[in-house]
DNA sequence: CACCGCGCTGAACCTACGGTCAGTTGGGGA
DNA sequence: TCCCCAACTGACCGTAGGTTCAGCGCGGTG
């Protein structure tokens, strides 16, 4: 069955929502985007929003999933792709800068919804469906990193800690560059990454 | 002059209603602590703190600033000490888990004041206060990298990029201990992340 | 003991925001 | 052409929470 012009319609409304949602969050910050903003910046009335997310907390929740799909869609392409595993980590890395080069806007939305905020139900529901988010993530990261350990690729460490350092590493950079006016190449920022988390910065002796 | 009586009250009354701000912070996250819960948990009414405090805001930002300046004193103690690069390092690090471990409270606070939140003013006042703080943090790590490198102990690289990696990878791992039960000593997180830094986590060929 | 005034209180005020719903509109079908 | 109804609107409501301020109690003073 194709789409009715009705769904069509439907999910037009719905997209130009959430990108509204995005814009004002990443402008104001989580706490003070406000419905009216949002609306204003979709083009519809306040009300509209409602016949398309139940609550704020719907619309913040659905907006922050449809738009990290996308990321971890990349990333576990890189990690699933063939090669070393510094090929796969130069990958990541690489997806990750790039999808928040391309969606600069997102990256405060994704920041904010790490610490949970607001009252005791909505910080219920939040740890419901944003920290597994970011938990699956890291054990996907640390799977990876098991692998690339039995394989004798790299160090016996901890590897959920690692991946944690692995993924804030690139976090941390990532946040610089979009301060930044005028950023380096993302290939060079890719490499510094990289090397540093291979070898580590001291000098052999 | 010695302190007079009125201030000794004055300086218990601004510190209790700081640290009780700080709880409530950290309880609740940034944007829904009331001002009505922080004065319940100072053992205040309301409207004492505002004979305190001009008003929310400054109160928030005299907070941060009083918490983190002890964070501070004791990193830069650790980066002034003698002894070799990763020694140096090492000691920043243990004194950085040290002071979360002790002040859990903390850290929600810290955090939340990375990105800020609130209507434009408030932004504006927010960047003037806050963001100096990390600045400042950054490069005074950055500058102790540069000295390193100079001294042929770790590789040329980029200090300022460095010195985030560096510091987000602690923060990375204050946050995981914080969520977990029983975190692992102190010395063990300290290691890895000393040893990781320094040395990469790929097995040298 | 009467008075003063400082520090504190918390009810009341006010603004801002999330959420609602009666009313409007315009596209499509008879 | 007229009617219908589903989508949309935005004024309105309730409430939460920051801020204010008139008044209270109490330690100090004459």
């Amino acid at each position: 069955m194709p789409k009715s012009k009705e769904d069509v319609v439907q999910e037009f409304r719905v997209q130009s929502i959430q990108e509204a949602a995005i814009r004002v969050i990443s402008r104001k910050g989580m706490a003070s985007a406000t419905m009216q903003e949002i609306a204003e910046e979709a083009g519809v009335a306040k009300g509209t929003i409602y016949l398309y997310f139940r609550d704020r907390e719907e619309l913040v929740e659905k907006t922050f999933e449809t738009a990290i799909g996308e990321l971890h869609k990349q990333v576990d392409a890189a990690l699933d792709s063939e090669g070393t595993f510094e090929q796969r980590l130069r990958a990541m890395t690489t997806a990750k800068l790039a999808f928040f080069n391309q969606n600069r806007q997102f990256f405060r939305l994704y920041h904010a919804l790490k610490m949970p905020e607001g009252n005791v139900s909505q910080q219920r529901r939040q740890k419901r469906t944003c920290q597994p988010q970011f938990r699956a993530r890291v054990e996907r990261v640390a799977t990876a990193l098991k692998e690339a350990m039995d394989a004798g690729e790299i160090r016996p460490l901890d590897p959920n800690r690692l991946a944690l350092i692995l993924i804030e590493t690139s976090t941390a950079i990532v946040l610089e560059r979009l301060s930044e006016d005028a950023p380096p190449p993302e290939s060079e920022d890719v490499e510094l990454i990289v090397s540093t988390l291979l070898s580590g910065i001291a000098i052999p002796k």
